[in-house]
RNA sequence: GGCCCCGUAGCUCAGUUGGAUAGAGCAACGGAUUCCUAAUCCGUAGGUCGCAGGUUCGAAUCCUGCCGGGGUCGCCA
């Protein structure tokens, strides 16, 4: 790909500037004791105010250090201010409030980044904050017993987006998915697909009953199945059948979900089964690793309260001490029938991750999953002795709606809102930036109707459109004679930029590396979708003004080449900005809109 | 009952890890056709940030307790 970013834009050298100026001042202040150093590093900001009439970017410089070094914050604002200005594009600094510096920056300080956006393009702000750790995010890992639905779309667009957005901050990332194909219900899976196959040969004409999967995408598995017997599964019993279904299953479901994944763009690096962690004996070997660390005991664990207290029967258990790592209880390990429990299998699989080189672990899970994360994180502290962190982001189930009305489910399908059925309606743009406008822990309401409407109630077009328009107008050059072979970095002014909505622009170009930074650090990939949104606004309020009342602020002005050229190296410095936060969403940044 | 998530404008949601007078979009109302694409823009109006305490220079944000909604609770995954 390309190098990460190593420019040296106007935060970090007004960030430079103002620490520097903050030990000159504390070093003249009596009582400089403390850990403000520190303080400096981790608590001093420097963004972009709220209001914009209180300028360009402000400093809590003061607020957080005054105090520790003896000073009153409003004079340690006031003589901060003083130092500031004339370097590093500082216009002016003033005082505020309870004790901010507010700082105007030059117009001229933004160039560079300007500059350095357009030759960058879909990879502008891409950054080596991450230092190529490993991070490995598990996302979908759906059980293979059908098709995927809504909420998994929602999950493996998060998850894609989570992995896009750290490999862009620099990470080291790996996409993965843990095939959940041992335990019952893939037992169920395979008498559901023997259901289906008596039906082919015509010897059963009931639907599936109690416990097996309704939906019709397993006859074909058990015809290609009754093709290839001829039938002589029809009456025998389960064993001389169960696992040639169970692995006709898994294999059939697995395609069926790459097929769903690859309409959404999805492409994992590591599978892993379940199935073959357990034959490889590593869930055996991650109990007793917690074993030999007295971890593990048998007992009774208490009953639930949610438990039924009929079906409750006291029964000795192997325990793993999930309490000692912060869990509320301790966890089962084995099952009454002498086999791992789905945790212990959990364990065995993030500890695999673990000994494969990945101390930074993400997973991505449903809501309906809440209360087991903390037993995960437990063992894996255990197992790993407190070298690996685990960090779980919930997905809420997605409400899927047309005109209001909930979209009712069909038997075909399994009774389940397929997410084939909804990216046929809308597309995978649409649904990947829907999807991404909310943050993943708040519930969804998916309207069809509503997500297919192209107008500015849909951000995906919005944003869409923002980037059409640029590509129109660099299309449209040309069509000037007098613009004819312009060349937009040697001829351009960035200096003439001067009305406010054109700085703002420019500033919000320069800040974008830092927005992906944070954005990373906070692992929020919705915040990228939030700012683009911004972006465009503010894209569509100068261009509709061009267009207009203020024609002094088109693009193209056929007379004017050195303004042409700024406003294009502008527009053009927005187009990558777009294009790079689209590619992290994964949506197409289209050319054109018709 | 325990644990997890949520509660911000009439509706749907943001809120830069504790910052200044809490922001967008939709809906409502009023505007922009000499235009590089009107899939756009400008304006008006709309708030006890669920409630009550606490922490400090400063709280929608952190801590505690309530209220309301959702999820989940051995031998499913």
């Amino acid at each position: 790909m390309t190098a990460p970013a190593t420019g040296d834009g106007p935060l970090p050298a007004v960030r430079r500037h103002i620490e520097e100026a903050v030990r000159r001042i504390v070093s003249t202040s009596a009582a400089p004791d403390g850990d403000w150093e520190q303080l400096l590093q981790r608590a001093v900001t420097l963004s972009p105010p709220r209001d914009p009439a209180h300028g360009d970017l402000a400093t809590n410089a003061s607020l957080v250090l005054a105090k520790r070094v003896g000073m009153d914050p409003r004079a340690f604002a006031g003589r901060l201010a003083d130092a500031l200005p004339g370097v590093a594009g500082i216009m002016s600094a003033e005082p505020a409030g309870p004790g901010f510096v507010n700082l105007r920056i030059a117009p001229s300080a933004w160039i560079p980044a300007l500059r350095e956006a357009v030759a960058a393009g879909a990879d502008y702000g891409r950054s080596a904050m991450g230092g190529a750790i490993p991070v490995n995010v598990e996302f979908v890992s759906a059980n293979p017993t059908g098709p995927l639905h809504v909420g998994h779309g929602r999950g493996a667009v998060l998850g894609d987006a989570m992995a896009a957005l750290l490999a862009f901050a620099g990470f080291d990332v790996t996409r993965e998915y843990y095939i959940n194909d041992a335990g019952g219900q893939i037992d169920q899976l395979a008498r559901s697909i023997h259901h289906r196959y008596r039906m082919a040969a015509g010897v059963e004409d009931s639907s599936p009953g109690e416990g097996l999967y309704p939906g019709e995408y397993l006859a074909p598995v058990a015809e290609g199945e009754l093709a290839a017997d001829g039938g002589e599964a029809v009456a025998a019993a389960e064993d001389a059948w169960l696992e040639r279904f169970r692995e006709a299953g898994i294999r059939e479901m697995m395609k069926l979900i790459d097929r769903d994944l690859e309409r959404l763009g999805i492409r994992f690096d590591v599978f892993v089964s379940e199935r073959d962690l357990r034959d490889a004996g590593r869930v055996d070997k991650a109990v007793a690793v917690l074993k030999r660390r007295d971890l593990v005991y048998t007992g009774v664990p208490p009953r639930p309260k949610g438990a039924a207290e009929e079906t409750w029967e006291p029964r000795p258990q192997l325990l793993f001490r999930a309490s000692r790592f912060g869990d509320d209880a301790d966890r089962p390990l084995r099952r009454a029938n002498g086999e791992w429990t789905y945790f212990a299998g959990d364990l065995a699989y993030h500890f695999d991750k673990y000994r494969r080189g990945f101390r930074q672990q993400i997973d991505v899970w449903g809501a309906d999953h809440g209360g087991y994360a903390k037993r995960v994180r437990a063992g894996l502290s255990a197992l790993s002795e407190d070298a690996a962190g685990l960090d779980v982001k919930f997905c809420q189930l997605v409400r899927v709606t047309r005109a209001g009305q909930p979209v009712r489910m069909s038997k075909r399908d399994g009774n389940i809102v397929t997410l084939e059925s909804v990216l046929r309606e809308v597309g995978p743009d649409v649904f990947r930036f829907l999807m991404l406008m909310r943050r993943p822990d708040a519930p969804l309401d998916f309207d069809l109707l509503e997500a297919v409407r192209q107008s500015k109630d849909n951000p995906v077009y919005y944003v869409q459109y923002a980037h059409a328009r640029i590509c129109s107008v660099f299309r449209r050059v040309e069509e000037h004679g007098e613009l004819q072979g312009l060349d937009v970095h040697a001829e351009s002014d960035p200096t003439i930029l001067a009305d406010p909505r054109e700085v703002a622009l420019m500033r919000e170009v320069a800040l974008w590396p830092e927005q992906v930074e944070a954005a990373a650090r906070a692992r929020e990939p919705h915040r990228i979708a939030f700012q683009l949104s911004e972006l465009a606004a503010r894209y569509h309020a100068l261009w509709t003004a061009g267009a207009r009342g203020e024609p002094s602020l088109r693009t193209l002005l056929p007379g004017d080449r050195p303004r042409t050229a700024a406003r294009l190296l502008l527009a053009d410095a927005v187009r990558a900005v777009l294009r790079a936060g689209l590619s992290i969403l994964g949506v197409t940044p289209a050319e054109e809109m018709r």
